[in-house]
DNA sequence: CATAAACTAAGTATTTACACTTAAGTATAA
DNA sequence: TTATACTTAAGTGTAAATACTTAGTTTATG
């Protein structure tokens, strides 16, 4: 029987308790040295650099500082081996995408109980990736999309969705807060024109129809 | 002290156990005679017209029937006394309003510990209305808006913040769901003017600026 | 049954978004 | 060093949204 330390960083107190109550009760698989909370990304960071912990419950959608950035900054410290699984409220591509590239080595939704927590503990304590099946799923449908038809090569480059650029995230925020295109060349500096590519680009690239998919978007990805 | 029957109502397992445990530990207020739980709206409908609960818990956003739906179903069989609770992630202001006029007496935040839950159900059993800090704001923010300036008495009747029609709600989600004017207009078998206005009418009612102030609204507001 | 909302729709003018192409400069990685 | 992607920007045309006003018709509610 391992004695693990773990860290809870979400920022409603009852998903904390949540946890940590469905962890303990009849566990008959771990035992826990500690279980910390930490109820936005920065305390979880300072937390992480104090203690060693062997498992970090992280939420995506924090103030101060989210998930994400959190996990970024924990992982950039290579003397330590704090493991991340990423906890979120739904599965939606993005997120997990940019969670995995901050070095997640996991990610489960919050609609869990505690046989799945304990197979995520499980398999990545052993150094290994755990996903839950829905987030499973959301990845695999990525390749199906670019696998359906090799054969019709377009002229261009098959985008991939959900992978903006820089510019693009930050014009997309800026449109998400209701500036026009030519507003945000102004803001930016840039011309009118240029506004109007990114904007058709990132439509293109998310496979979305208009501003009401574009916002959505930045909505569900916490863009905003 | 009191032997309470409780129920509570949200689609993610975690929150659910976390409510418990908060109600269970140390508490020296109230005792518990049964626990139950629903993980959507129409389990909890189902389940309030079985027992009679002293205080139901009700999630907001519940796959199948969502908390306004299940509030209004449970509150309109007037020979129960269910007091309901509304429990959410944020404090927007259309769900608010949405649950008091379904028949909530109460509002709390998911960032809560024990002591706020505790007093909430104190003052909901004794026949009150209880809502948080930050949602109490929400609501007196909006008398503010009418009464600041009483003396400029503009030709137009003032209008407030979320109060949409029928009407208005449906062409919101139809824009929400991407579809242009002119398409709506058809699906409507309305005229794109008719579309235009209610669009016009909307924008101005929510004081956002575009589509995309729109669509947040509606995002926020559950309405997609 | 009166009166207010809500719903409907048209007019007119202006701004903004959408659709797509081309292309040059820059940075970066294979 | 040659792809590759990113950023910038312009052209051109069409479609759609925005910004109001006015006004007739239905529907709810006291």
């Amino acid at each position: 029987m391992e004695k693990l330390k773990i860290l809870i960083a979400d920022d409603h107190k009852l998903v904390r308790e949540g946890i940590k109550i469905t962890l303990s009760q009849d566990n008959s698989f771990f035992e826990f040295e500690r279980m910390d909370e930490a109820s936005n990304g920065e305390e979880a960071v300072i937390k992480a650099e104090v203690f060693d912990y062997d498992l970090i419950f992280m939420d995506i959608n924090m103030p101060i500082m989210d998930g994400i950035e959190a996990t970024k900054k924990i992982k950039s410290d290579k003397t330590r081996e704090n493991k991340i699984i990423a906890l979120s409220m739904y599965s939606e591509e993005f997120q997990i995408k940019s969670m995995i590239k901050s070095g997640a080595s996991g990610y489960i939704l919050k609609n869990t109980g505690l046989e799945e927590l304990n197979r995520a503990i499980k398999t990545i304590l052993n150094g290994n990736k755990y996903y839950s099946n829905e987030v499973a799923l959301k990845l695999l449908g990525d390749f199906k999309e670019d696998d359906i038809n090799p054969a019709i090569s377009s002229s261009k480059p098959m985008v991939k969705i959900a992978e903006l650029s820089n510019r693009e995230i930050q014009v997309l925020r800026l449109i998400a807060n209701e500036f026009t295109n030519v507003e945000i060349a102004k803001k930016l500096k840039l011309s009118r024109r240029t506004i109007d590519s990114h904007r058709y680009n990132i439509v293109n690239k998310l496979h979305v129809k208009n501003t009401a998919g574009l916002i959505k978007f930045a909505m569900n990805n916490n863009l905003i």
